[in-house]
RNA sequence: GCCCCCGUAGCUCAAUGGACAGAGCGACAGCCUUCUAAGCUGCAGGUUGUGGGUUCGAGUCCCGCCGGGGGCGCCA
């Protein structure tokens, strides 16, 4: 029997359903023959039951195992109706049991058993020529919110970055700083990769071919272009000096990345430089076609390729044909993805391995996973590609090459901008040496909700307004709800007790619809969790936090708590906000964003 | 041509095949001498793009059509 929470608001229980059994009994009865029927000395009330509507029928089982069920403890009555069985729960002992463990777990609860299974989450691959924009926030964000899902549910979880250290675009920048540029460095983590960002844009205009070019500007370009050229062959073939011009740029990136990731409070297990993949990627290119996967059509004057569908047995095209070697030698974004792909598997030993990309790289992705297969790896069947949707601008799609981007730290200081802003009007209790600080987590925890609180697979048209809105749907009306659950606590001076301390504690009262509605929302805290992880959509946490803090703000408003005269009531709330504050904080900080104890 | 995703309230988005399709924003009307008004309460807003099918039951699964977006061997 398939049990499911009654979906009603105000009293809480599990109920089943029984129209599946309805179904198949009308079933078996219009499959008997007639003549048996007309041996049964019933067969007219039979008719009858088979000719009633299923619901009809279902209610009627519904209310006959009703009939069957004497009291049972903890329960506090059974109902039958529209052919689902609900059965309450006896709401002073339910009450007791789910704070009792919220209080007794505390940052644990809604931790989810050792599933005994080992889980790579792959983000943050932004590449190492620029400034880290909105879009590489959205895949950060969802990547750090799905790790810390997967970890709490139960699984050990491995986070691994990927940045893109190689390649035209970085060999771009170089030349652009060597050309223009040599000597200079602006101080600063941040003003040093959005500088590199401007080299990059200013590079792309001269190098990109014009309408109307005059025979000079082409000279010149395809001059520019020549050097270019010149620089990448000088770096493949490991030039002492464009290594080191190399070195140093890309440390200025990945200074800016680590910062980044700290201010999201992401600390990442492991790097994967692409720089580092590349020269094994190659010895895999000789294994494939040894192995017969890969076709080699360099003596043709081609490249080499994996003919996937082929190769598969599909007669539709689904995974077409993919190049894994230029016919220069050099190696691809597949030939990498697949190193990679190995060294998790066999260094890693990894069970699952779940690649957080942009949506539009999903055939690549899968791609990869069907060589992997074909290669006779078993992880393959264990790859996930978490696609999501691109972030994009009212006035189009970013583009790094155009310069058109928002970067991620503009974002963030304009978010702490405006919370000091209405900080002195909305909040009075925030100490002042503490404002910079609140000032962070309510701003960045608008722009990180905003982010998770969409599907995966939705695009965002990313709206300034909207995601640093304070109000509403947002990171900081959860924030809000963990403050006043703290400031209740704080005045009855027992924040930092645990529940004993209370003294004996009990829910037998006359419990308000609201206190119910937040305490149903407090236990369906730890099935969230697990529902997020195995869907691998931080969504769901998303959601489930602010229906909790809904809860509190109802309950905040309609149910005195330090007002309460009778002092075991009193007590029995003190420690229902003390364990709706707890799971706040749980939720939140699933979803990367800080809880206050003030705002 | 082939493949993938999407279409739900004016807007942005939710909804393990189950009960009455829900929130926020925006609009309107209330609530601060009561634990923080970044809040609460009320009201309004729907033929779930469309036509079939499967099912006791479809926003959800299958097929067709319409509309939007993305992708498709030497970019990443």
């Amino acid at each position: 029997m398939k049990w499911t929470a009654i979906p009603f608001a105000g009293e809480w229980g599990i109920a089943t359903s029984f129209f599946q059994t309805a179904a198949d009994e009308a079933r078996v009865l219009s499959a008997r023959p007639a003549v048996e029927l007309r041996d049964e000395q019933r067969d007219e009330r039979r008719d009858d039951q088979k000719r009633k509507p299923v619901p009809a029928r279902a209610q009627e089982m519904a209310e006959q195992v009703k009939g069957q069920i004497g009291s049972v403890e903890g329960v506090s009555r059974v109902d039958a109706v529209k052919g689902y069985l609900n059965v309450y729960y006896r709401t002073s002992e339910y009450a007791q049991r789910v704070v009792d463990e919220v209080l007794a777990s505390r940052a644990d609860f809604g931790r989810g058993a050792a599933k005994g299974e080992r889980v790579m989450v792959e983000y943050a691959q932004p590449n190492t020529l620029h400034s880290i924009h909105i879009g590489h926030a959205r895949n950060t964000v969802l990547g750090e919110a799905l790790a810390r899902l997967t970890e709490f549910a139960g699984f050990e979880t491995i986070r691994a970055s990927y940045p893109g250290d190689l390649g035209l675009g970085v060999i771009t920048v170089m030349w652009m700083y060597e050309k223009f540029y040599k000597g200079q460095e602006p101080q600063g983590v941040h003003e040093r990769g959005q500088w590199l960002l401007k080299l990059y844009v200013e590079a792309n205009v001269l190098l990109e071919k014009k309408e109307n070019e005059t025979p000079e500007q082409t000279a010149q370009r395809e001059a520019y272009e020549a050097e270019r050229r010149e620089m990448y062959r000088k770096y493949d073939a490991g030039d002492a000096s464009v290594r080191e011009l190399w070195r140093v740029t890309r440390e200025w990136a990945l200074e800016e990345l680590q910062d980044v990731l700290r201010i999201l409070d992401v600390k990442m297990d492991v790097w994967f430089y692409e720089s580092e993949v590349d020269e094994p990627s190659k010895a895999i290119v000789e294994e494939l076609i040894a192995k017969g996967i890969a076709d080699d059509e360099r003596p043709q004057g081609g490249a080499v390729i994996v003919k996937i569908d082929e190769k598969l047995g599909l007669t539709k095209e689904k995974y077409r044909t993919n190049v894994i070697l230029r016919r220069d030698g050099t190696t691809l974004y597949l030939t990498k993805d697949l190193a990679l792909a190995k060294v998790k598997f066999e260094k890693y030993h990894v069970d699952r391995s779940i690649y957080v990309v942009d949506v539009r790289q999903s055939l690549h992705l899968q791609q990869a996973f069907a060589i992997l297969k074909l290669w006779g790896f078993p992880q393959a069947e264990k790859c996930y590609h978490l696609g999501y949707g691109f972030v994009s601008l009212p006035e189009g799609a970013m583009s790094s090459r155009r310069g058109r981007v928002v970067l991620f730290k503009e974002v963030y200081d304009e978010a702490i901008k405006r919370v000091l802003a209405v900080e002195s009007e909305r909040s009075g209790n925030v100490p002042e040496g503490e404002r910079e600080e609140i000032a962070k987590q309510i701003g960045l925890g608008a722009l990180v909700y905003s982010m998770l609180a969409v599907d995966n697979n939705k695009d965002i048209v990313f709206d300034i307004n909207e995601a640093l809105s304070f109000d509403g749907r947002t990171g900081p009306y959860i924030q809000n709800a963990h403050v006043r659950a703290n400031s209740i606590l704080k005045k009855s001076k027992v924040e930092s007790q645990k529940s004993g301390d209370l003294g004996p504690l009990t829910f037998d009262y006359e419990l308000t619809k609201h206190e119910i509605e937040l305490i149903e929302q407090i236990s369906q805290f730890p099935a969230k969790v697990q529902q997020a992880a195995n869907e691998y959509r931080p969504l769901v946490m998303a959601q489930f936090a602010y229906d909790l803090a809904n809860a509190f703000h109802s309950f905040y408003h309609a149910v005195p708590v330090l007002q309460t005269e009778d002092e075991k009531i009193k007590n029995a709330r003190l420690s229902l906000v003390a364990a709706a504050k707890q799971t706040i904080a749980n939720a939140l900080r699933l979803l990367d964003v800080q809880a206050p104890d003030v705002m």
